[in-house]
DNA sequence: TTGTACGCGTTATCAC
DNA sequence: GTGATAACGCGTACAA
């Protein structure tokens, strides 16, 4: 009950007897201080259990030892891995990590957005955003303004630091390994709004031209939410609703492992075995796949790798190690699991 | 380039022609201003993009609008699923919540929370800490420095706010499905330290000696990890590992859905035939419960409105609407899947 | 209705 | 080596 208030630096400089400053240098240490001061000061710090307090210092420097990190949804075990990637960076060099929920939508970015900067975080990480956010020079703007790393988005002609994982590369892979286990009508699934999923979306239909694959524009299936759970509902529904349509289609590309489950889903629902009948191959390689029956083939991006290279990169422009702008690719690499079957003609 | 520095309160003020007070309480609308400058304020604010530092405002009344959440991993979806049920009632008023990951780790919960002490949160949500730090008394202590809700941890004796699952409910009811369809012996999977687990191996055990049910000591398996996803492997490994050596047990509950798709995983490695021959029982009722195959029968905990009370009950703290502690539960509910079959003698 | 001046807890600058 | 004191950006008694 005793409701102790916390001790600041005035307290401590009163029972050690020496003034606030020779505190602060004690704390700080970058002033030399007497030996026998210090001792007194330390002492009075561990008996007061003092601890200074961050608002006061980041009024000062604008810096808080705090690192802002946006996702879309943190349902989604892609972003939980990613997340995981940056935090084992970033605790090592004294930050804390400041984790916002967007649910995708592009006004909640920016929002959130302001609420770090109002936070005086010392530096954001945006994972996945919204494209329009990106290429309407939004985010921009707020490289100008603040450090910043995005995750697995991009635009042409903005500057600002970006982290990506090879979905070019990936999904190329995917697509053709499909192609050479005797696939020729693929369809693709995909959400909404990200740099992702467009990479994706293009890169298919060069595929399909490229290899004189027919394909309509219903071949390219889009749902709503690709990043949350619903993903997995609305992927169900939408595939399940090709396949009564469309019954030469033998395999699908989808754009995360949550869709991919919503495909796996849809399928058994019209008890069309998988992959017998139907070929499924995810994106990202969170442990889902492995856990589905089949097991899921998917493209592996690396997500702790991304969220490294992304930790390091924000602490490197805080430090202004590095003014220039840099666009990091993360290797993907394809993992051949039990959804996909040969095609005999 | 422009690298506008961020206007203060004073600039708005000389632009306005005014006081910084006056421009304060145009914001703050805690005063009468006449409407006349009150239009000039707010012009200039607009021009001058102005927003307050939360930092020096903070620095005032201790108060961030900032509500900390401790979790001990953001891999696993109960987690995810509790924390959009805190953030959807908080957004709305006017906080930003700060997520903080232990991943379980007994000192990490305490430096996380010395971290969001240190700026200066409003209130702090802790979901399943870590038992001892509530037993010793740890976070009585913090509870009466900040407002303090503690999500599935309880202690008897030990004075907090408190929101939980009904464990005892849900986990009697998953055994007394299993006993009636005919199961009598029943191993039990738990994680080392966690108050939900406690509380379910004491059902578990209560359970046995009611219904005259023999068990061993070693018929209760406890993996390292119980929220993370090293769960997965980790159950995989120890139920396999009393798969081999005891071919009576026809039925586990486990305390998560992780660990009981680890259980199956183990079961399939051995060839082992879910719910034939091996009939499993989950907790959370995660999405994961309906990917797998069979799908998982469950305890539903109801984990949206865990966060939803949470989040109402800080918001009650920190007002002082209420000083006195409490203990809310939640409902449990069994969801029956596919994944446990009757025994016949 | 408006403005002055001080305080919040720290660090940095300049004296001593 | 050490200590006053002015910042940082805002809110608020108090005065006018």
């Amino acid at each position: 009950m005793a409701e102790k208030k916390r001790a600041t630096i005035a307290d401590v400089a009163k029972l050690a007897g020496v003034s606030i400053t020779t505190v602060s240098r004690v704390m700080n240490k970058n002033y030399p201080v007497k030996e026998e001061t210090r001792q007194k000061v330390e002492k009075a710090i561990e008996e007061l259990e003092f601890k200074p307090n961050l608002l006061a210092r980041g009024l000062i420097h604008n810096k808080t030892q705090t690192i802002g990190i946006l996702t879309p949804s943190i349902e989604n075990l892609f972003f939980s891995q990613v997340v995981k990637g940056i935090d084992s960076i970033i605790k090592n060099k004294g930050y804390t990590t400041f984790l916002c929920n967007t649910e995708g939508d592009p006004q909640q970015e920016k929002l959130m957005i302001g609420n770090m900067k109002d936070r005086s975080v010392d530096g954001i990480i945006a994972i996945n955003p919204r494209t329009n956010n990106i290429k309407s020079g939004y985010y921009e703007l707020i490289s100008k303004q603040i450090p910043l790393v995005i995750i697995n988005g991009y635009n042409k002609g903005i500057r600002c630091n970006y982290v990506l994982n090879d979905g070019e590369v990936g999904t190329l892979e995917a697509l053709r390994y499909l192609y050479d286990e005797g696939h020729r009508d693929i369809a693709f699934l995909r959400g909404l709004h990200s740099y992702s999923y467009d990479v994706k979306e293009n890169i298919y239909k060069e595929f399909c031209k490229d290899n004189k694959i027919m394909f309509s524009e219903d071949d390219v299936l889009v749902i709503k939410d690709g990043n949350g759970l619903e993903a997995v509902e609305q992927s169900k529904a939408t595939v399940e609703n090709m396949l009564k349509k469309k019954d030469k289609i033998t395999a699908i590309f989808a754009c995360n492992d949550w869709m991919a489950v919503g495909a796996l889903n849809a399928a058994k629902a019209l008890k069309i075995s998988v992959p017998d009948r139907f070929s499924i191959i995810g994106f990202d390689n969170t442990i889902i796949s492995q856990i589905t029956e089949p097991s899921l083939t998917t493209v592996d991006q690396n997500m702790t790798g991304l969220g490294q290279t992304a930790g390091k990169r924000i602490c490197e422009i805080i430090k202004e190690k590095d003014k220039e702008n840099r666009k990091i690719i993360i290797e993907t690499k394809l993992i051949i699991r039990d959804s996909v079957n040969v095609i005999s003609e």
